[in-house]
DNA sequence: AAAATTCTCCGGAATTTCTCCTATTTTGTT
DNA sequence: AACAAAATAGGAGAAATTCCGGAGAATTTT
């Protein structure tokens, strides 16, 4: 039909690709007009003249993956939204995701309802973020989480001092302990972390959240 | 009925409560069991024996907002999820609430359907968080974006290697000027970023994302 | 209980870096 | 051309970091 929504899927599992389609099609109003199974297909059909308003995109993929894969669609097919659907819920991914240009993003065990809405707010101009999203991007890390679980409390508490941007100095006299015994909990801090340097510290504390 | 989800509701607008009062009901699985203005009626309700698994949160409220409420739920009333219902998209905003222990974070322009769906998840164990928590969260917070605007492009260059660690020498070799150069543009970042010293500079770059 | 490991602690000296104050040049704007 | 904003820079003192080193206390392992 000519109002359907088009689709494009890209997934490099067969096994995928026909499962989310045979989902989408009994929707009724979304037509799946190509599947892909790396980003240099989704572009070669999109060159070809194919007309879709969304692509589904896989993040991993072989060849080209579905973050390289946002960047060529925001330059040359501006107007076809992309929306992942992955398992990945590592927030780095979601984040370049984003400042890429998708619009959406869903994981595979998202209900069809999800999917449906997910692809219509897409459609209508909209975004759409899985609850998952938020939930990822709000936790710390998990290798982080496992960082900081290596230091001491003390060194914690010096790091949160460092973080807040005292000086050895200072931190000495706070805890009452040399300056000198600052520095090397410091040291050890960055040794820990591998950590380049007291800004790798801070870093390191404020994405984790100490301050 | 007894084996319906009874929720607590509060929110310093009557006609707000009686509005989604009123929507909640119409669910049929969903008991508003109480209404509260602030914080502490919610809290007082449930010393006084009242039973609910869910507590519908507003963030602003006269007396005991939202946030301080979620800090005493979770220390006197385990038990009882609370999910925020706000007008809030601020990112410090949501992220303090699920620190706190929110379950889950929905906007007041949300649907009956998401609302419905928020409470089940949550009463269910799992969490809720609306699409355009993860949108607030993925997006660079705008008081933060007013600041940077105000950066001229070399200070933000300047400021995005000091947050990588690199010393004065270091970023003037790089940048072929005087190392004194880029103590001056230091200066003036903490001057314009209010924020207090080195660290300060390096937290604001890594909350903005530019490390 | 003994050994090993980790945590915590500290100092001196050399080096590097920051802080302040002031001032010139360049760039952009009306 | 006049003016504001941004970028550039020097010098000197103060402050901070780095790099050596060592050592007692607490914890864990054996």
């Amino acid at each position: 039909m000519e109002d359907n929504i088009k689709v494009i899927l890209a997934d490099d599992h067969q096994l995928v690709r026909q499962g989310i389609r045979a989902l989408l099609e009994e929707l009724g109003f979304i037509e799946s007009v190509a599947e892909a199974s790396d980003g240099r297909q989704v572009l070669q059909l999109l060159r070809n003249g194919l007309k879709a308003q969304v692509v589904l995109l896989d993040v991993e993929m072989p060849g080209m993956g579905g973050i390289e894969t946002l960047e060529h669609l925001s330059r040359d097919f501006f107007g076809v939204r992309a929306i992942m659907l992955t398992m990945l819920n590592d927030r780095a991914v979601i984040q370049r995701a984003v400042d890429k240009g998708a619009k959406g993003y869903i994981f595979k065990n998202a209900s069809l309802a999800e999917l449906s809405d997910a692809i219509s707010k897409v459609v209508a101009g909209g975004t759409y973020f899985a609850s998952d999203v938020a939930l990822a991007l709000l936790q710390p890390s998990s290798d982080a989480g496992k960082l900081l679980s290596q230091l001491s409390e003390r060194e914690v508490e010096i790091l949160k001092l460092i973080a807040e941007g005292f000086s050895s100095a200072e931190i000495g006299k706070k805890l009452f302990i040399s300056p000198r015994t600052v520095d090397t909990h410091r040291n050890n801090l960055i040794q820990k972390l591998q950590a380049n340097g007291i800004a790798g510290l801070v870093r390191f504390a404020v994405l984790n959240k100490l301050v």
